[in-house]
DNA sequence: CTTAATTAATAGCTTTACTATTATCTTTGC
DNA sequence: GCAAAGATAATAGTAAAGCTATTAATTAAG
């Protein structure tokens, strides 16, 4: 049953992987373990060679899977923005006020996930984290136009696309849907980076309340 | 007189260099070659060895002015911040209308940098791709705390601070001024990025005039 | 002009990232 | 039930990155 929810709503571009890591009890490992390896070390420090002492395997068996660490990383945000659009799908299905429906969007995207039982090998509110603190590394590279080009980002852009079409249900005139909506995303991970090491940078006073607050206060005061 | 407006104006924390590299021709060296190999490879490519072999020298001997390449990029960044923030204070001094100010710092925060001719080794230009690129790299690592504790980042707070404070003499009830003003000189980056290489996630009818003008209009609508 | 102190170059070491090869374990056809 | 074929994992490497101890050269002080 979890098997197939996990088949049905999760699908990964398979360009992502040498092997589908959901086809064997040492590729879920890898995913498992990875997600809390890089939590630990940071993804600079994260190796295959840590991985695989950790999951009692090899390198060159974890090679087998993934290219490199980045795609390991690219599978997992991945895995996250996919596991995102579906609950906000399911939250936002039945809601009819447009404007009901955006906020409940800008809070699924600025707050912190809770964990899914329907995964059992994936813990998210980790890969939360990871997401947060590693994911903008993902594009800040030189492979990014090939690896766009490969479809690597394509959930993250239906996300943004999703909502952003939320956005001109409300103001069919609004110029810059996209940017609003890709600000608030990949801000609201920033304000929490900040919120935890820099805090000059940012004001919190309440915590991840005063994030959800200021980016649905942005998003309104900017499309009327 | 070049010389002496570098010493006066752009004063880099100590803490970031072992010996100061504008204190020797080899240290200017570093400073101005690294600029184009980091645009040039990306900062994960960039190595010491690469840069010695570009200036002619050693890798031991960029290993006297810098601990890493991790604080060369700390160097480049806290240089950029600190001659930004010397030119909002510029062109920001005779400005009364607080309105008028807050408009000009919002500009100078999301426009493309000019060269500059008063720092002969720098580009500016160049320097303003690599801060685009690769400065969110300088917090997303393990050592963001200790860095932090340092005072490697006080310059880029002072600059969010100054602006801040902008946006409460327009209003001083709000209560998310570093938080926008992060997220502006955060966004503006992005959005630049996402120009470049993921086009879907951004808005680009009419370029970087589109940038300055979505968040000059986010943060006049949302303090308001 | 000799000695001390500073600075740069040489050579090497450890770890990372990755791969070619060998070994082992499953199938599955008969 | 078992051998051949195919799939999977472990071994043993290589090249480059990141860093350091040591030696050589240069500069400054007395």
């Amino acid at each position: 049953m979890n098997e197939l929810l996990n088949q049905t709503s999760i699908k990964i571009n398979d360009k992502v992987f040498l092997k589908n890591p959901e086809s064997s009890n040492l590729g879920r490992n890898i995913i498992s373990e990875s997600i809390f390896l890089i939590n630990e070390l940071g993804f600079e420090k994260f190796t295959f060679r840590k991985l695989s002492n950790k999951i009692g395997s090899t390198e060159s068996s974890i090679y087998r899977y993934f290219e490199n660490k980045h795609k390991v990383l690219l599978y997992l945000t991945s895995w996250y923005w996919c596991w995102l659009e579906y609950q906000l799908v399911f939250k936002t299905v039945n809601t009819k006020d447009p404007q009901e429906k955006l906020k409940t969007a800008i809070e699924l995207l600025t707050q912190t996930a809770k964990q899914d039982s329907n995964y059992s090998y994936i813990n998210e509110s980790v890969l939360h984290k990871v997401v947060i603190a590693e994911s903008s590394k993902l594009y800040h590279t030189q492979e990014v136009d090939s690896d766009n080009k490969d479809g690597l980002f394509l959930v993250y852009k239906r996300l943004v696309h999703r909502v952003s079409v939320m956005v001109l249900e409300l103001n069919p005139n609004y110029e810059y849907s996209h940017m609003l909506i890709s600000t608030v995303i990949e801000g609201a991970h920033q304000q929490k980076h900040f919120a935890l090491h820099l805090p000059k940078l940012t004001d919190t006073q309440d915590g991840e309340k005063g994030i959800t607050h200021f980016f649905t206060q942005v998003v309104f005061s900017s499309i009327s």
